[in-house]
DNA sequence: AAAGACTTGTTGGCGTCGCCAACGGTCCTA
DNA sequence: TAGGACCGTTGGCGACGCCAACAAGTCTTT
């Protein structure tokens, strides 16, 4: 939502006090720095949340992954073709049930997603520079009360 | 972004930890809410953005519009022929620079902008409604300070 | 006054993200 | 055993943010 955007011209006061809006640029300011860092070691979006459900709950069907992630079925399925061309995940048949596929993360997958903890912790503190330790965590449970509440829309 | 999705499966502890991913769901749960209630009026992203500038900084060229909001000049074509096509917006050469058109907002385009910022008000209660009035300006305080931090990135 | 640099509107294209429909297999239950 | 639900996979869609190129017009420099 072009993140980087500074420019003589105002943006309209009706926008600039629009919660919606503020989130809608905040997220796109952490978007942009996530995508960036996420490039630099090769991997993107979906990739971490995959990896992240892998390492935390062990070997999965993909419609579990999916599910646990909010990925659609059809996107887990190209994140996982990606991250298994790279050996970051193995696909092998679930013999107890024969639709399913048994989906679980390499010794590389598991280094991988170090290096991308590491990113995301980076991130977190460029994006929040400017607010206090105190002040982030209030952001934090303001987000999750908004979260916890829309949970089951 | 896959907005609305409870299941059984529980999300990795590792996201749901970081800002960064509270501010991705955020920006879900707000981006459904005010798409929806655009689409209700035959208006979307864009629209409101565009009108907003037009009715707070009166008749402009479309690079300035773009300017102030944060829309690529190719977009705002595409834009501004459907509010032209809709009759809330007139476009017009500038005598005084003819590589421009002057962009301004019609009476329809008011009343247009009027029954977005009712939806937006609508949304921006929906979203928030967990929180207090004090907790609502918190969070307004806090994401703008992000912002305006993030600003000439 | 001419040349070069820059702006404006427009077209056309690209990649990501979230989502949906459909399919052939497989499982489970009534 | 027949019907319904679930699984992986393919293919497609729209919104959004962005970029490159172009002709027409303007501005700056010499």
């Amino acid at each position: 939502m072009n993140a980087g955007w500074a420019t003589a011209e105002p943006t309209p006061e009706r926008l600039m006090k629009l919660p919606s809006w503020l989130i809608n640029r905040t997220h796109a300011v952490s978007y942009r720095l996530v995508s960036e860092g996420f490039a630099a070691v090769d991997s993107h979006g979906y990739h971490y949340r995959l990896l992240a459900a892998l390492a935390e709950f062990g070997p999965s069907s993909q419609a579990a992954l999916g599910r646990s992630t909010g990925v659609d079925r059809s996107d887990v399925v190209a994140a996982l073709n990606e991250l298994a061309d790279r050996g970051l995940v193995k696909r092998s048949p679930d013999a107890a049930d024969r639709r399913r596929n048994t989906v679980s993360i390499t010794a590389a997958g598991r280094r991988r997603l170090t290096a991308l903890d590491q990113v995301l912790a980076g991130v977190q503190d460029k994006l929040l520079s400017p607010l206090s330790a105190a002040e982030r965590q209030q952001l934090v449970s303001l987000l999750s009360r908004v979260l916890e509440h829309h949970a089951a829309d």
